[in-house]
DNA sequence: GAAATAAAAATATCAGATGTTATTGCATCC
DNA sequence: GGATGCAATAACATCTGATATTTTTATTTC
């Protein structure tokens, strides 16, 4: 099974057999998607009820078309599923970020080291690009234009992607695309942003996977990880 | 959200507050755990179409229920959802075998370590009762006795969890259900167990756990695994 | 104010109808 | 004979609506 995440091109329904890892796609207009950026965003505010009648609504979708997509997302850990009380957007917690946050930095660096060993010279050229058009996006933001929030992630999302690509594991990179949304739901939550420091985390991180030094690469990625956990939880109060 | 697995004692679709993870359990009857137990132990083969009229008929199950169900497993990976086409058990390869042995190792080393770090005497009396109820039925086996595989297998779940139980996190015992779930589909296919050297492995780990040696009790579980992944390549043809 | 009970709401499951897409079999053509 | 095009069939995806069960809410009673 190839990773899903929410900026995914592809229909979650209809895998194709294309390799692409996909994360916080709001090209996609299934429901699927739309609840999960939904979640994901906080526009369904962690723990509230996710009433049937309501989403049939919300999202012009009969009821079993969200109950398949409910037991979807309540089996990636967005919503939680209780028996014959309904579907609930799962809560958030300090714990939970810590944990989310912690398993980034194990599964990420490892991708990170893998992909370093492995990675051709196209894996170079797309890990140039997204780091461009992110660094792009950066300078949009440091400059106060909050106004691409989604696609400043996307484009964030994209660079983490091309550097982890080439490890080798599509197991691996499917668990990544989840944790790095599940992430991504706690950074919406508390909407502040860590401004330079971020960038030139992003840019160390770049210079030295293009360097192929694997212990900068993966120290600072795990520093660049850290800090937003840190910068999250500060801001964060249950 | 807690982790899953097939052992597990809740119902699928009613996941309860507690914290236990779980794993292959037969006892569960709904069509969720019947149709996973069924692709795990190969009665549902690798590749086969899943079409829903035939399971219908098989787990007497409507269409609805039907297809939350494969969506679930759908995104967890035991089964791929093409778009108009249906769905299908997912297929196996030994790459995927590969991928699948090198994050478990990954996870459950690291939540090995963490586990004995922080386990109290709960921990230590839950490891103690379940290497011996594993260790009894390994006896078993190696006296011939292979009537009771899917009982000893879950056994082995419950001392391989039992060991990484206490890590602090629940999102990490999640995924590693999941793993070893895919882990022991590969297990089954092939059909050929290890005999003695799996059983002194896992003593060795218990022994090593309880003497709180991180790196005896990590290397060992490596090794463990990834002798078992050997021995499975060995055993397997595309 | 707490406990028991009745009413309402919501869920889970099912059956059946409809439109769409994929697959299959067959005839045709080169 | 093999490839191509077309019709018939099968299967999927989605929706509506019905029923039984369970949970939640409101009301009554003590």
């Amino acid at each position: 099974m190839a990773p899903l995440s929410l900026f995914c091109q592809r229909n979650a329904q209809s895998p194709d057999e294309s390799s692409m890892p996909k994360s916080l796609n709001l090209v996609g207009t299934s429901t699927y998607q739309r609840i999960k950026r939904d979640i994901i965003f906080g526009d369904l505010a962690p723990g509230s009820k996710l009433k049937l009648d309501n989403l049939r609504e919300r999202y012009e979708a009969s009821m079993s078309t969200l109950r398949e997509t409910l037991n979807r997302l309540a089996s990636e850990g967005f919503v939680d599923a209780l028996d014959q009380r309904g579907f609930f957007v799962t809560p958030v917690s300090r714990e939970d970020l810590h944990e989310i946050a912690n398993l980034r930095v194990l599964l990420e660096c490892h991708a990170l080291r893998l992909s370093i060993a492995n990675g051709d010279t196209d894996w170079e050229g797309n890990l140039v690009a997204a780091h461009h058009k992110l660094h792009l996006m950066e300078q949009k933001m440091l400059e106060g234009d909050n106004s691409q929030i989604e696609d400043w992630k996307r484009y964030d999302w994209e660079f983490h992607l091309a550097l982890i690509e080439a490890c080798g594991s599509n197991n691996l990179l499917s668990l990544h695309a989840v944790l790095y949304d599940k992430y991504l739901r706690y950074q919406m939550l508390v909407l502040t942003h860590r401004g330079e420091d971020a960038v030139e985390e992003h840019r160390k991180v770049f210079k030295a996977a293009l360097a192929r030094d694997v212990e900068t690469a993966a120290d600072t990625l795990k520093v660049h990880i850290e800090k937003g956990l840190e910068h999250s939880l500060a801001a964060f109060t249950d």
